[in-house]
DNA sequence: TATTGCTAGTTGTATATGCAACTACCCTAA
DNA sequence: TTAGGGTAGTTGCATATACAACTAGCAATA
């Protein structure tokens, strides 16, 4: 079936316009316009595919690589709050919030009161940077397995996209 | 505090050993290797600015960008079956089951019953065709804000990368 | 025919994610 | 000093996502 559905996918737009139903074939149309052209959908699905690949990985450490994430944000830079959190990483507080609270459960993170009563700095625990530490090995072999799984020229674009993304907000 | 982050972050790995902790420095190393170079976290990041970007734009129509896409999907090709919109998105089948089921519950998608009991194809019911169409021009509304936020040659890249992963895992 | 084994789907559980609404602080201007 | 306005975080709700365990149907074979 893989076969089948690379050849609807790539072949090129020609409209079957079949006289009855024109409806349905212009939906069928749009249908395969977003399926073809979509980098949203792209992007979700590449997510997908490396997620698991650093899962796979990091599963014996018992942390997933959206915590990893979070956790070596806070571990490399000095007095981060949750709202630093969100903005850096595109991620709304409300996902931000919860993710500090599972860190801070798994006793990887600590919050101490900062100036203010409000502002609140994160930092990373002894055992929290015992886990970065483990987590490199790992880490290094998925970013390895992603290279082999995606080829390293489209590693190289995504993270060339990531950064120019960086680069352009930052400029703002 | 953005460019400060920014600078943090750009900044070439050149360990900082002090002459106590020498174990926080190593994890600081560890926490800013992973966080500059990491494909994994930057491809979910790039995930997060799209879907909000797509989920924006499709709102009014009342679907996201992730059922957008299963729905274009079944639109596109014939006779599919959960197993394959799994197969070809990427997905694990239970994440399928359950978007199926909204789909369904929506009206935008039905299960006939296949040849057997078992394999049951799915189609787009005239509501949802009537969606695909309607979601047309926000979505390219969307393709072109995204050109703007991330900026052209990076869609393309992602574009490409999607691309590259689909051919490779075609040709196994 | 009964056993075994594979495939398709569903469901329980946990996490990730975002929007909206809400609370709690902080600061500033009337 | 107090009423607003703005910011930081939390929580309710819905969806997205995956793994594991389970159910069913189908097929090959002893």
């Amino acid at each position: 079936m893989d076969a089948e559905l690379q050849r609807d996918v790539d072949v090129d737009v020609e409209l079957p316009l079949v006289d009855r139903e024109v409806d349905g074939a212009v939906d069928g149309e749009a249908a395969r316009e977003i399926l073809r052209g979509c980098v949203c959908s792209r992007t979700r699905m590449l997510d997908r595919v490396l997620s698991r690949l650093f899962d796979d990985s990091l599963a014996p450490l018992g942390i997933r690589a959206s915590q990893l994430t979070v956790l070596a944000l806070i571990g490399a830079m000095e007095g981060l709050r949750a709202a630093d959190v969100a903005q850096y990483l595109e991620m709304d507080k409300s996902t931000v919030s919860r993710s500090l609270a599972l860190l801070r459960a798994r006793g990887w993170v600590e919050e101490s009161a900062g100036p203010t009563r409000k502002s609140r700095r994160l930092d990373v625990t002894a055992k929290g940077r015992a886990l970065l530490r483990e987590s490199l090995p790992p880490w290094r072999s998925a970013t390895e397995r992603a290279g082999e799984a995606l080829g390293e020229e489209s590693v190289e674009a995504l993270r060339g996209a990531a950064d120019s993304f960086l680069r352009l907000r930052a400029s703002q």
